[in-house]
RNA sequence: GGUUGUAUAGCUCAAUUGGAUAGAGCAUCUGACUACGAAUCAGAAGGUUUAAGGUUCGACUCCUUAUACGACCA
């Protein structure tokens, strides 16, 4: 099941779970009473909204004013207005033609006229069909700037939304290394957990490895009959890449072995089963059940040096995990949820003795829960892991990342523990993501199309490097540096390419475009980044004062305006992103505001050093402006596991 | 067969949740570097938003139906 899909790990060695355990400030306990849990208004936080309120107070007076009427809560929303006209913020006007008796051009002037008139944070408007469009005066901005200003780096934002959340993610089968599938998984479950973390809520990353199961046996089969005592150390191949080099040898034999029975007059549904690979590992998978000796001791060495491999991958793509989940040690709690339901009369026996729910009133089928042997399937092992999750962490939210094949799966989950009366069942969400198709069509194992992860990384840095070299700006950097310049460059590439669509959609993985750097891509938002680095650097090497009060300003150019309205949509982006789960939320702004930016350094009457009218003020100002760009970048980027460097 | 998802420029993706002339990047073409860092910027061209109906002042967005592709359940 989860196998196929981008589905992964759940379960790591004894020492990088202590190093999970030790980490408080990711882990489950960790404090955030300072943000309770209640939701605070929005206006305390999101400065943009703050200016909006103020704008919406005043259209309602000015519709008082001019028409008698009150404007529906309904149609006093406020959009940024287009680039291709004059001003910030746009009323549509449309809706409130047959309440007001008026056109919406006539409302439009009669609103704006009040407004210019009466409303000081309203420097002049345009009307263009039912469109009203605000222009903003220079000290709203201003203000609004400062109080950017004020607020720390990555200060959280609030937004009602759930306090204690535990995403799973990875969850990786432990018969074979990682893949360009479950790296979409790694990197969403990674930024969705920091995006959550991002509103002030605890967050635990968990992973549950699937360390048992036939296709383990697989593996440990295959080695025990071709490995010759090899080791990840004698062969110079990493644990989870030895593990699958086994994996795909046992399903080689098997083939071949179905083949020759095949000649021998066997039908292929009969000689699948009756292959002696086959029916040896299904006798181990017995054996392990049974908790054979030999076998464990197999199963125990072969696992660790899978874990060994998962860990280093972990490690180089940057994502973590609080807690460890194994499958091995869950499956016989979720037995005893399966009694559990059968005492409580939910779920029922059929004459085979197999268990089952019915869950046709949900809209669902009838479910197998427990086969007639008593072996579990796979959800008796979510239910199991379900509840010990509660248990540990008495999650309001619990978030699956799980491949969208398993959509009905996660139904039937939910369906279920529903049934059994768990408090924690509706806490229960899906991230549903789509799979990652090549050029070539989809990912198969077993036609030897699937991306290697660690290959794939490699290949990221290795374009990295050669476009690093090409541009020739990284005079003066250690080799050590230029070392994590490329991993930095070459990881920021490939996790924006996978994380900038939309989770739930299917993507198309283009080699070639993954490592492009040009463009809407990770790199060109890290460029942007590394030259605002280089202006604080210099700003500060000459002396430039940019702790200073701006409201001396009396004129912004609209690029100076624009970029201050860019930043101040962080914390909404930032709620919507958490809200929807998704991290193109967020890429999408990085993306933006380094674009606002880019198109303010060009403008050459902005220029900060080489500027002919020397103002001291403006300069000072512009290194602010320039700075908080930069600190609001590392930060979006930040919130999708994405580094910045300071020069590239 | 049942359930479900997706369909937007040549390609890869957006579209403030029902608002303006549907926007970016890549690719193509044209301009801007003895430089505040050109991995940049400005501009051109590129669309019957799969099709047909419907709701609405207004539809890529909501409702029918159809088509194509995918996933899951048998």
């Amino acid at each position: 099941m989860r196998e196929c899909a981008a589905v992964a790990s759940r379960a790591l060695p004894q020492a990088t779970r202590s190093r999970a355990a030790l980490e408080p400030a990711a882990g489950p306990v960790a404090s955030s009473g300072q943000y309770g849990s209640y939701a605070r208004p929005r206006r305390t936080f999101a400065l943009v909204q703050q200016l909006e309120q103020t704008l919406k107070t005043a259209l309602q007076a000015a519709a008082q004013a001019t028409f008698g009427q009150e404007i529906p809560a309904a149609s006093l929303v406020l959009q940024p207005t287009r680039k291709d006209f004059a001003g910030s913020f746009t009323l549509v006007t449309f809706p409130l033609t047959k309440a007001f008796g008026k056109g919406p051009e006539q409302i439009g002037q009669a609103l704006g006229e009040w407004l210019k008139a009466h409303e000081p944070a309203v420097r002049g408007y345009n009307v263009v069909k039912g469109f009203l469009n605000l222009e903003i005066a220079e000290a709203e901005w201003l203000k609004l700037f400062g109080e950017l200003l004020a607020r720390p780096a990555g200060a959280p934002v609030p937004t009602g939304g759930p306090q204690r959340v535990i995403v799973e993610y990875s969850s990786p089968n432990t018969n074979k290394p990682l893949h360009l599938g479950h790296l979409r998984n790694n990197f969403l479950g990674y930024s969705v957990a920091e995006i959550l973390k991002a509103t002030g809520a605890t967050v635990t990353k968990a992973n549950l490895v699937n360390d048992r199961g036939i296709h383990i046996c697989k593996s440990m089969i295959a080695y025990q009959r071709f490995g010759q005592g090899e080791t990840p150390e004698s062969a110079g191949i990493k644990g989870d890449h030895l593990a699958g080099k086994y994996y795909v040898l046992f399903e080689k034999h098997y083939r071949e072995e179905i083949k020759q029975l095949e000649a021998e007059g066997v039908s292929n549904e009969v000689a699948k089963k009756q292959a002696p690979l086959m029916l040896e590992a299904q006798r181990m998978l017995q054996q392990w059940e049974a908790g054979d000796e030999e076998v464990m001791a197999l199963w125990h060495r072969m696992n660790g040096w899978v874990y060994d491999g998962f860990n280093a991958t972990y490690a180089n793509i940057g994502v973590d995990f609080d807690k460890f989940y194994y499958e091995s040690g869950t499956y016989l709690l979720g037995k005893e949820r399966v009694e559990e339901g059968l005492q409580k009369g939910v779920f029922f026996k059929k004459e085979n003795g197999s268990v089952w729910v019915d869950l046709q009133a949900e809209g669902l089928d009838e479910k197998l829960l427990l086969r007639a042997d008593g072996t579990s399937v796979y959800i008796t092992q979510d239910l199991g892991t379900a509840e010990l999750k509660y248990q540990d962490f008495g999650y309001d939210s619990s978030i699956y990342v799980i491949a969208d094949e398993q959509n009905y799966h996660m139904q039937v989950l939910q369906a279920t523990l529903k049934k059994l009366g768990k408090p924690y069942a509706d806490a229960i969400h899906h991230l549903s993501y789509g799979m990652v198709d090549l050029p070539s069509g989809k990912m198969k194992s077993r036609e030897g199309t699937v991306v290697d992860a660690d290959e794939l990384v490699q290949e990221v840095e290795d374009a990295a490097k050669a476009a690093t070299l090409e541009k020739g700006k990284t005079e003066g950097l250690s080799e050590e540096e230029l070392q994590q310049l490329y991993h930095t460059l070459g990881l920021g590439a490939l996790k924006y390419y996978l994380l900038k669509v939309d989770p739930k959609k299917r993507m198309l993985f283009n080699p070639e475009e993954s490592v492009r750097l040009e463009g809407d891509t990770g790199p060109f938002i890290q460029y942007s980044y590394a030259r605002i680095s280089a202006i604080v650097r210099r700003a500060k090497q000459e002396g430039v004062n940019s702790e200073i009060d701006f409201g001396a300003i009396t004129a912004l150019h609209q690029a100076e305006s624009d970029m201050i309205q860019e930043l101040g949509q962080y914390d909404s982006v930032v709620a919507e992103a958490a809200s929807a789960y998704s991290p193109a939320v967020i890429a999408q702004y990085a993306y933006d505001v380094a674009k606002a930016y880019n198109r303010f350094y060009q403008v050459k009457e902005l220029r900060i050093f080489e500027n002919p009218d020397n103002d001291s003020l403006k300069q000072a100002f512009r290194v602010a402006l320039s700075a908080k760009t930069a600190e609001t970048i590392k930060t979006s980027l930040g919130l999708l596991g994405i580094a910045v460097p300071e020069r590239m």
